[in-house]
DNA sequence: GCCAGCATACTCGGATAGATTATGTCCGAGTTAGTTTGG
DNA sequence: CCAAACTAACTCGGACATAATCTATCCGAGTATGCTGGC
């Protein structure tokens, strides 16, 4: 049940974003560059991202990524839902449908008690990272190493990827 | 980021042993012809129970898998980790390291604020699941469904796996 | 009739293949910026 | 000198390989059972 790895890129580069120029688009190469990883599967998350409306994309020169909406609207759960899709962790397969008085026609994700249980902690998950906006993120980062907006400023402007 | 099929058979199975005879073990191809399932796969999610200290196992004629704890004293949590592990879904890889002013000495999964948010949601998982035992589950099921724990055994006496 | 020894069938346990998902890579469609050329 | 068209480089986007993990299977080690033969 591990996550996948695009989500912490996806997760850091939404917050990288934040602290680039007003206005400034910045390329899948730069994003990568910035902690050293592979351009192109960076990219394919920058594009997960773009399909769920947390970033919009510009082609071309020039071109690149930026947030689609203020910081304030985009939840953690929007980012790990766009990378991760949003189908629940726990699979209820249905496997009472061959057990003892097990129907076909009973959606057992409903009336299974041991799916409900698991639904429970599921739900507590989505709720509490839910809860959590890039912005209290930027607020935190900000808060704790002031020094951060700046120097990833320079970092953006001074990569040559 | 989805779950071990085997979860949901290891969480089912706990659930049936708390209804066999008592002292009575019952085998791994009888487990898995509850629900049809192939027996070797499910023979892998009992040792895994085992191992975790959650059944014990009993070799040669007459053997198979009893719960080895009172089922008030396994929480949905302990099924879960003894197939999925323990580690949190969320992975903090420290991508942090070859960022601006990185160290390769930190620990980011203390530092990083995105791990540390993270982590309050899978903290907040692991809590419910973890406040629920298999004699919750138990109760719930005898309390909605009377008939289960004695067609349960019905079948664990006529099934010829 | 009773007991000891033995063969046998049964069960778990770990080692071994196959399928699915995640990870990583590549090249083409579209776009913007700069250049060139003609008026 | 100015403007319009063109060229060229750049960027995203999705299609294509590779690696890791989950799923499924197989066979061997060990054990309790039931039988057999002797006392």
């Amino acid at each position: 049940m591990r996550m996948n790895e695009g989500v912490e890129w996806a997760l850091h580069s939404c917050l990288n974003l934040t602290w680039a120029e007003p206005g400034e688009a910045v390329t899948a190469a730069r994003l990568a560059a910035f902690y050293g990883l592979p351009t192109a599967y960076m990219n394919k998350q920058l594009q997960a991202l773009t399909r769920a409306g947390i970033l919009s994309s510009i082609s071309g020169p020039r071109g690149g990524f930026r947030l689609a909406r203020r910081p304030e609207d985009i939840t953690l759960l929007d980012v790990v839902t766009a990378i991760e899709g949003a189908e629940e962790a726990f699979r209820c397969e249905g496997i009472l449908k061959e057990g003892p008085n097990g129907s076909a026609d009973v959606d057992y994700r409903t009336t299974c008690l041991i799916s409900q249980a698991m639904r429970k902690g599921d739900l507590a998950w989505r709720r509490e990272i839910a809860a959590q906006t890039i912005a209290d993120l930027k607020a935190a980062v900000e808060r704790a190493y002031p020094h951060t907006p700046s120097s990833t400023r320079d970092r953006f402007a001074n990569l040559r990827p």
